[in-house]
This record gives C-alpha cells, structure tokens and sequence, in this order.
RNA sequence: UCCCCAGUAGCUCAGUUGGUUAGAGCGGUGGACUGUUAAUCCAUGUGUCGUAGGUUCGAAUCCUACCUGGGGAGCCA
C-alpha cells in the first residue's frame, strides 16, 4: 500500500487496480441505499476532489463513515477504478476509512459546500484555504510565482534578497511603516525633548520597506541582470480593492537597459507566466471562467498571442481629448491620468494591456531618467483591463549632473542619497527596471475582482487578523 | 482620507404610510429515495434585527454618532 496525491489518481498516474491511500478533507457525502457512500475529499493537489465508493461492510461505517461532513479529515485506502458515474474518470473503491479528525459540531463549521460570499470567507481566512476558490486562487498564484521565477532564471537574471527593513526615509514612494523597539508608553528623549532614536535598535529611525528598487539597482550595477521578489510595505490609507498594506512585488533590474528594453521584458514576462498558468492550471482556470469571469481564459489568450499597444503619454492625452468621451476630470498634458482616464484607454481604446510611455517629469519620481525635450521622464505604467496599473518601471537617472539637478529642483537633500549617487559616480551605467504588483497580476490572471481575496492573509487598514 | 450603499437565523436575503407571536431558501439534524455529483423529496430547530444614544404610547423600520463591509475616488504596485 502507497500514499498518492488525488491528482495523481485523478491523472492516471496511479495503475487502475492498484490501491493507494489518499489523505485529505472531506467536502461531501452522499449516502446510497444501495450500501454504499459517496465521498469526495480533496488534498489542495489539484481542484477536483477524488470521489471514494465507501461500501457500508466496513466495519466503521455506521459509528464513523456516516458521521462524515464537510470539514472532516480522513485517509481513505481503495483500488482505484474507471468511474462508474459520470463526472470523474477515475476513483477510489475504499477497503478501509481512517477518519484523523471530525468536525467536533457541523453545525457550527463555517465552510458548508454551498457558495459562500468572498467578504464571509474573509473572516475565516484559516478556514478559506479549504474552499474550493481559494484553493483554486492559491495554486495558480503559486504558478505564477514560479514561473516568474523560472523566466527570469531562463533569461539570465539573479535573485537578490533586498533588505526588508530600510533606514532610509527616501524611497519616496508612500508612507512607511515604522520599525522600532522603544517603548511606546516611556520614550527615550534628547535634551531637545525629541525622541532620541540612538537608544533604538538600529540607532536610527528605521521602517519597513515600500520598494527594493534603490538597493537593487546596486546589484544591477554589478550583476547586470537582476530581480526582486519579496514583500513590501505602504502605510498608506488606501481602501480599495486593488491595494494592501503589504504585498509581493517583482523587481527587476537591467544595467544598459532602455525603456524599451525592459517595456519589452515586462511584456515577455507577463505572456510567459501567463501561458503557464493556461498550461499547468486548466483545471482551476476553468473553475474562474465558470464561476467567476466569463471572459477570463479569452482575456489571458489575447494577451498571450497579441503584441502590447504601447503608446506615449503625450499621443495618449490627445486620444483622451479627442475621443468625444465625457469625463469627469478634465485631461490636460501635465497632469497625472485619472482611473477613468486609464480605464478608457485599456478597455474601450486598447482592449488589452496598454503601455503608456514617457510621462511629463512633474508628475514622476526624483530617480526617473530626463528625457532630451527636457519635459518628460522615460518611464511607463502597464495598464491592465479591470485591474488598472499592474506595472510602473522607469529608466534610471545614470548622470550624476542630471540627477544632482533634479534632486535640487524638487528640494530633496542630497545628503541623504550617499550610497545612490555613489552608483553614478563610480562607473555608471544606465539603466533601468519596473515593479509588479504580484498580487494584482493574481488578481488579473483569476478574475478575482478584490486583491484582498488572491492573498492568503491580507493586511490593509484595519484589518490584521490571523 | 472623501463620496455613495449596506449590516435582520450558521449562510444568502425578504420584511417602511412606525403597530401583536420577525419570514423564505440553503446549510445542520431526523426520515424517504437514489452509482450519487452544489442530488432530490418530507419533517424540524434557530434571532441581543451591527453598537450606543435619541424621538415615540410603541422602533428592524425615523434621527445622531460610532464600528464593520461593499462600490467609487485619491495614493500607488
């Protein structure tokens, strides 16, 4: 007797008449009066469950197989067999139930097989994982994550580490939040009657990150090609569907890369995860397509098979203009786009990803490289259908003249970017990198419309149970 | 943080000219039937009506504040 995952039963990976024992949860039984039970369990290996024939000559089916609901643990050992109902090809026909554990009051087990609200399986999110959507959610976030990883090795690129927390308040990208072991109730204070954060940890104030970006450009400058994939962090009062206080991002960092360059990465990487999520996840894309998008596997297929529209800000700004649609803010060039403006252009105008290019520098961060009009910054956004700016990247500003003046002219101290120019003064290089937001191209490739439900514990304002 | 909406049984929801004992479906439980598939059929229990105040003879229903959730906006990935 060997154990064997319900996707290798249900694969044909295991010989029709051998028996296997399957360990697992229970999600339904259905009893025949023919003697018989129906059970289905599920292991997370796949998103079907196996279906176990339990014959009532066991010697524990009256006291425990038909005590059985949903919740339950069990390892059922059978000869697998050609299914003779409709709906599996293959199951199990059981010689013996081992139940581990039971529902101690069914009655008050949150997850019944009926559909569930995402905002009630919120509240459960340690009993959520058993649900098949979450289920279904979590592997295909986890092929996702590996075939990032594996496009990235296959095209040469190294993964870099970036420290979680950071000492520097200059990332510029949100609020951050603090990373301290003061005591809160009795403050060390300086003769000043400030807070003297030399008696902290680190001796100096000191956060959670909001972006690897700056100390992986250090890498970049040295490794060439490189990337990072990790958690970040943005305090942010952000209460949407699309944002988290802490999320994945992937960050990739090229040396002697343009914008184009990497707009072109950014494009090969996202058709590369996403066709093997089409590939590997059938099974759970399906479930998506049925239950909760029906576009979504058309969706994912145009995007795979179809080049990226890209697009400057400026012909985009005089698109928006001319469309002849009303919207509610006014489009100017010099102003940052508004989600309704975006959404026109990805979903009415594009109808697919859209790349928007080369943004006025007003609006852009103090690293971005100067374009040659002196106006515009060489950065760009990926804009997704539903979903809005799954992708921000940017050349990087690699003249040190350049970015001393751009750090004057926006009043940030030049002090405070010791270790950053140091990269423009030694042997500089330009170029350039982007940040995904992993869990919004969960959320994209899913159809799951809240970020919230594509994480396994989500944290956001206000919410940081489990 | 701003705007709009919602909060009633374990879950999904119905329930306003304010008026007795607050309803349905599903789930659970008991039974019938069945190689069943989110099975079907019969029976059955369940409520601080989000919290705290207020108006009123009387509030799930009207008013105020707060909490939580949803949609949108801003910030961004």
């Amino acid at each position: 007797m060997s154990f064997a995952t319900v996707v290798d039963v249900l694969s044909g990976k295991v010989a029709v008449g051998d028996e296997v024992t399957v360990r697992g949860w229970v999600r339904t039984r259905r009893d025949s009066k023919a003697g018989i039970s129906f059970i289905n369990v599920h292991d997370g290996s796949c998103f079907d469950p196996i279906q176990a024939v339990v014959p009532n000559t066991l010697n524990n089916y009256d006291n425990e197989v038909l005590k059985l609901t949903t919740g339950c643990s069990v390892a059922i050992t059978g000869t697998v067999s050609e299914s003779a109902g409709k709906g599996q090809s293959f199951e199990l026909q059981a010689t013996a139930v081992k139940v581990f554990g039971f529902v101690e009051d069914p009655d008050t087990y949150p997850m019944s097989p009926k559909p569930h609200s995402m905002e009630y399986l919120r509240e459960f999110a340690h009993l959520r994982a058993r649900t098949n959507v979450t289920g279904a959610v979590m592997r295909v976030r986890n092929c996702l994550a590996q075939a990032l990883h594996r496009f990235f090795h296959e095209h040469g690129y190294l993964w870099v580490a970036t420290p979680i927390i950071t000492a520097s308040d200059a990332e510029g990208a949100g609020e951050l939040f603090r990373v301290s072991t003061l005591d809160l109730m009795n403050l060390p204070k300086t003769d000043q009657n400030e807070i003297d954060f030399s008696k902290d940890f680190f001796g100096k104030e000191s956060y959670l990150t909001v972006s690897g970006q700056l100390n992986v450009e250090t890498y970049a400058c040295a490794l060439s090609k490189v990337y990072t994939f990790g958690p970040t962090f943005r305090a942010e009062n952000s209460n949407t569907s699309r944002h988290l206080a802490e999320f994945w991002m992937v960050e990739p960092e090229v040396a002697f890369a343009s914008l184009d360059d990497i707009a072109y990465l950014a494009e090969d990487m996202l058709k590369y995860a996403i066709r093997a999520v089409l590939e590997e996840r059938a099974d759970d894309m399906a479930f998506f397509q049925q239950r909760i998008d029906k576009e979504v596997i058309n969706r994912l297929e145009h995007v795979a098979n179809n080049k990226f529209v890209h697009m400057d800000y400026t012909d985009a700004v005089e698109i928006l203009q001319n469309c002849g649609k009303k919207f509610e803010y006014p489009v100017s060039w010099g102003t940052d786009l508004q989600s309704e403006h975006e959404r026109y252009l990805a979903e009415v105008h594009v109808g697919a990803p859209v790349v928007l290019k080369n943004y006025p520098k007003g609006i852009k961060a103090f690293y971005m490289r100067q374009n040659d009009d002196g106006k515009t910054v060489a950065a760009m956004d990926i804009l997704a259908p539903g979903i809005g700016e799954i992708i921000g990247g940017s050349a990087r500003e690699e003249r040190l003249d350049v970015f001393d003046a751009r750090l004057a002219e926006m009043g940030l101290p030049v002090e405070e970017y010791s270790w950053y120019r140091d990269l423009r003064r030694y042997g500089t290089v330009p170029h350039a990198g982007f940040g995904l937001g992993f869990e919004r191209l969960v959320s994209y490739v899913t159809g799951m419309t809240n970020i919230r439900d594509v994480i396994p514990f989500p944290r956001a304002p206000k919410s940081a149970d489990f």
